[in-house]
DNA sequence: CTTGAACCTCTAGTAGCTAGAGGATGTAAA
DNA sequence: TTTACATCCTCTAGCTACTAGAGGTTCAAG
């Protein structure tokens, strides 16, 4: 039986962040003590590597909630886990695709900027005045 | 003097953010009809639009903060604004090499799933062992 | 003078945690 | 056995950057 805070060491993830998992009905109930400390298993133990992992790779706490749902139907067709990894990728994709467009940008920017006052500097031009942009950098946000 | 909803029209700004902007001091109290309704010049035009491309660059609440700050001494050297610029890059540069990562990952997990039951889901078994990554992505978020 | 779009304030919600207050428990050494 | 102290507990509030909605008022055209 593991305390929360060899479960946190373990997984990497914080004290407080299992907690919250445990709150949104991510991981289950754990058994607790007499006293009322939590003691997990390890079936618990890889629920929450398997959370953590999925996270840093991106998927959404939605995501991951449906990626646990199916991982306990063995014979269901793997293919709605396809379609959420899938669109996960996509997702990273159009992120690093917007990133692109930044990173161009931004280089300009710095780039012609020699460094005399703030008056003449190019980096506050440019953002002062859209139409000085090359790449089309809309959205906000993601 | 323009009314709230064309500078949101003009800015592409929703009038709610314009408000919130408001509150959190980082567009100034605008003038005010007898009925108490906003109305804003060219200025404040100017600056909306300096906060919306910024935010389209990426740049955080902060930071543009700061860049507005510069922006109103004009006789300071621009070396603190090409700072946040440089500062901007580089997070963006870090997104995108992040992502790289979570793309070859996600891609590889897609790929060798050929579409059984999800008890033999590659996809799945990717994210319950982490060993079987072959890129680094150990952080969460950004 | 009436109508209706646009405005007002205020509160609460979103994702995914994180931090801290104030107090209880568990364990190992003295 | 007592004491120390790390770890645990719950609860509340905070973070970014908005967004949505309730319930009510103002403005401008006809």
């Amino acid at each position: 039986m593991l305390t929360i805070g060899t479960l946190s060491k373990k997984t990497g993830t914080k004290v407080q962040t299992i907690r919250y998992y445990e709150q949104i009905g991510l991981m289950p109930e754990p058994g607790r003590t007499e006293g009322g400390q939590r003691r997990y298993d390890n079936a618990q133990l890889d629920r929450l590597s398997f959370i953590r992992h999925s996270r840093q790779l991106g998927f959404s706490l939605d995501a991951i909630r449906e990626l646990l749902d199916l991982s306990d139907q063995p014979n269901r067709p793997c293919e709605e886990v396809d379609a959420i990894a899938r669109r996960q990728l996509k997702q990273v994709e159009q992120r690093m695709a917007r990133l692109k467009a930044l990173r161009t940008e931004l280089k300009r920017m710095v780039h012609e900027c020699s460094g005399g006052r703030t008056a003449d500097c190019k980096v506050l031009e440019v953002l002062r005045d859209h139409s000085e942009c090359l790449t089309e950098h809309d959205e906000i946000g993601a």
